[in-house]
DNA sequence: TTCTTAACCTAGTAAGTTGATAGGAAAATA
DNA sequence: TATTTTCCTATCAACTTACTAGGTTAAGAA
């Protein structure tokens, strides 16, 4: 499993939080129920993503957690970023950039752990909250009448 | 990291058999020289990949390992797929294939984990050992006079 | 003010993984 | 027989993972 559960948790309950979620504050008890994760762990998750900006938190009764941002400007890279740190493959090859190793002139396989890293990226940087809950709203309005080819 | 250094060295290796090694076998020695890896650890990593029918072993003095198959028939997922295990990112997608989860129809993630590993896939699965040699070994014939868009 | 809610914070912990090292047995060649 | 090299198993320290536990702080409700 190359994503550990922080990773899986959290998108999770972001798209919880946005399919489910109004303008009010969410409370974790919620999201913890809903999701069937346990409620102190996803503390955790929720004080990193907080920490990143991606989550506002209001304390209280009443309270909770609401999206920082707009859903569709929150990609899933930024969150497992947040969560997972960064995504890299090798050393020598984090996300696009080139970090430089005492063997590069003779290493036989950055290149290839470069065009996998890029090609992560693009879809880590392209997908939106809003893009997953789409989906599933999409295909909760009754299957697509043609071929199921996906 | 998302790759263990069994995949990354074990990849590794498999490039310098094909770059530096004739038709003779290469003892584990060598390659572990040359690539800065210890070599009793890297004779676990072999172990892996000639039991997944990857390498042939001949044993003896002047035995070493040998690819099993042309390096054009031998791809990169393969080879993680003997060394990582399966690269699965959630346990509901894994490799293109959808593994029933008691949740499926409210999960809000799937087709985004599904989405993900298919492009991985098709990296993985379209990269041969020998496509990471000629990478190399066009490059090392100087940098291409054209503006450098990579 | 007091109660309740819920975020916030820190520490601990059992189980598993990682990246090795060590020591020897078996096979093949010289 | 001696050497080379694969093969096999066990061990280990360090780290990570997925939690749980227990308490503090802030904010609204009674």
């Amino acid at each position: 499993m190359l994503i550990s559960t922080k990773g899986r948790y959290g998108l999770r309950s972001l798209a919880d939080l946005v399919f489910y979620g109004q303008k009010k504050p969410v409370p974790l008890r919620v999201i913890a129920e809903r999701q069937g994760i346990s409620e102190s762990y996803l503390e955790q998750v929720f004080a990193l993503l907080r920490k990143a900006g991606i989550v506002n938190a209001i304390r209280g009764s009443y309270g909770g957690y609401v999206l920082a941002r707009p859903a569709h400007q929150i990609t899933v890279g930024e969150v497992l970023k947040a969560l997972e740190g960064p995504l890299t493959l090798a050393s020598c090859a984090s996300g696009g950039t080139t970090t430089e190793c005492d063997k590069m002139d003779t290493c036989l396989t950055i290149s290839f752990w470069q065009e996998l890293s890029a090609k992560i990226d693009e879809v880590l940087s392209s997908t939106t909250l809003q893009d997953l809950v789409d989906k599933v709203q999409a295909a909760r309005k009754g299957p697509d009448p043609r071929k199921d080819k996906n």
